[in-house]
DNA sequence: ACCTCCCTGGCC
DNA sequence: GGCCAGGGAGGT
């Protein structure tokens, strides 16, 4: 599913094909992505017209920057992914919102579960927007151990919980965080809070090689291939997990079989000898 | 800080 | 036919 490293190759394929160009029609098939608005239509009398002056990353946020002050966000949701395409290109199914550029190049937004949504802020609302909650960037902000100890003093909530609260670190989701934690030797039902100096340096220098990774093999396409790159290949960061989705398989590093539990709703797989 | 809901394809 | 996947929003 689109985390970090899904949405920074999306944006990297993206930005090079749409910076500088004008938006010249938009198209919302499903008035469900456009849900932040009072009106779907308000999306598409924001965005056309407009020229994509460039195309950022915070966390899972694409946040492009439009002439005229305009904040264009997309998220992918757990199931979209952005299909770069030209005009009369055929389609794939559940493309839900089509973003062209200068009359060819089309941004198409592709999601069968409408997780994902677009939404056109005006500068007076990106203050009361979630994405101005957002954490520091897990990759382009990560806070160096001692900010980051200071962050999880005290902290009650397991440290998994944490890895996915964006407000607390923008970036990562159920796949990299279970990732993150066993690299780290962490178990992922450990209070934030109980974590040593040591431990908390083990898991700040094991966040960026994990997301640099997955980013390095294009992100981590499921076998439901929901998740593709934005020409249309997958990402195969899926055969380098070490726990995540391994249940009863061995650990990648000890052999011991990879554990699963539901924590906070959500599926957890660890290593019970390598996690502490 | 925690729970529920949203949504649909794929699988049992 | 029913359950599962889960990011984020909203409620308690």
């Amino acid at each position: 599913m689109p985390e970090l490293p899904e949405v920074e190759a999306t944006r990297r394929h993206v930005a090079p094909a749409v910076t500088g160009r004008v938006i010249d029609a938009v198209e919302v098939r499903r008035p469900r992505m456009a849900r932040r608005h009072a009106r779907p239509g308000d999306f598409a009398d924001r965005v056309t017209g407009r020229t994509l002056e460039r195309l950022d990353r915070h966390g899972k946020f694409l946040l492009g920057r439009l002439s005229g002050d305009v904040t264009w966000v997309t998220h992918l949701g757990m199931s979209g992914r952005v299909s770069l395409a030209g005009k009369g290109d055929p389609e794939a199914p559940h493309t839900n919102v089509v973003v062209r550029f200068g009359g060819a190049t089309e941004f198409r937004l592709v999601d069968p579960r409408t997780f994902g949504f677009v939404a056109a802020l005006l500068p007076d609302e990106v203050a009361g927007d979630s994405i101005s909650l957002l954490g520091p960037d897990a990759l382009d902000a990560l806070p160096r151990t001692p900010a980051l100890a200071a962050r999880l003093a005290g902290r009650t909530a397991p440290i998994k919980a944490l890895l996915l609260d964006q407000r607390f670190l923008a970036g990562l989701g159920n796949i990299y965080a279970d990732e993150v934690l066993h690299r780290a030797g962490i178990l992922p039902s450990r209070p934030g809070g109980s974590l040593d100096g040591g431990e908390v340096a083990a898991l700040r220098r094991s966040i960026r090689p994990v997301l640099d990774a997955g980013l390095r093999h294009g992100g981590t396409s499921l076998d439901d291939l929901a998740y593709l790159l934005p020409d249309g290949r997958a990402g195969d960061y899926l055969s380098r997990l070490r726990v995540y989705g391994r249940e009863d398989r061995p650990c990648r590093r000890c052999g011991t079989p990879v554990r699963r539990a539901v924590l906070r709703q959500r599926s957890t797989f660890w290593c019970p000898e390598c996690q502490t």
